[in-house]
DNA sequence: CAAATAGTTTAGAATAGTTTTAAATTGCTA
DNA sequence: TAGCAATTTAAAACTATTCTAAACTATTTG
């Protein structure tokens, strides 16, 4: 349970300012115990749903990039038409399955340590992330 | 090196009519040393100049999804605005350079072993796909 | 070997997710 | 509170991909 103030201060301390709009977006995204994988238009649906407002798709599409730049989401890298994200910013992984289109967030100790041996001069890692499809 | 003869056969044996446009992406995709990363719009423009000769995009579509089907290429999960393909379908994974939005192979070796130790009631491991992020 | 048939190709239209635009609105600073 | 800059918005634009339906081609059948 978050309160609205804390998400005015998280907004203020990254240079964003705390629109309507943005903190009924954090009221969505954060205000939960578990972890939240979503779409944009997720996200676009639950905000009229659970904050009676409406907030419009693009503002809901610079917010979530806005988010995710700062580091409070995480892109999940998946194929799909659409693109997820993840309220979970920590070093995990997932499942993903196929045929109900369902992320399953997977703790890092349930995959096991993962040393990548190669290494590519010039570059350095930046994120390390797999992806365990599941099908029936 | 590989025969058109030989793609000719390799259709018929997917039961896919081995017309001139699959032979010239055949010859396109699969007549290389190296594995090959793409996106459609790549083979597409490839195509005509490697070959002289114009495939519809229609059909560059149809054919590397009837090739994903028949398990010789595979999809490659990064979130870019297109989709990456591979030529080598055998397991293993990938680096991704985000600048130059250029995909690297990891040999398995590279990884090591991954073993998922969660599992999800009726449902079965399809695929674990590891990739790593680069940055400069 | 010709005709029938079923699979394939194609250009162009349609779709869907995402980004851009430009005008109106809002938050913040002086 | 005035004024500037950031933000929101609806709508248009854009882009990758899929669909459509007509023309074409490989294969099968008589």
């Amino acid at each position: 349970m978050t309160s609205k103030q804390e998400f005015i201060e998280k907004l203020r301390n990254s240079r964003l300012r705390p629109t309507k709009q943005r903190i009924n977006i954090c009221e969505v995204l954060f205000n939960r115990d578990k972890t939240f994988h979503f779409t944009i238009n997720d996200l676009f649906n639950l905000i009229k749903d659970k904050t009676g407002e409406k907030v419009s798709l693009a503002t809901v599409y610079n917010t979530v990039h806005a988010f995710h730049k700062k580091g409070y989401l995480k892109e999940i890298p998946i194929n799909s038409n659409q693109t997820y994200f993840d309220t979970n910013v920590t070093d995990h992984h997932h499942f993903f399955d196929v045929k109900e289109e369902k992320l399953i967030d997977l703790k890092n100790e349930d995959v096991g340590p993962i040393e990548i041996q190669k290494s590519i001069p010039g570059k350095k890692i930046k994120s390390v992330e797999v992806l365990v499809k599941l099908e029936d």
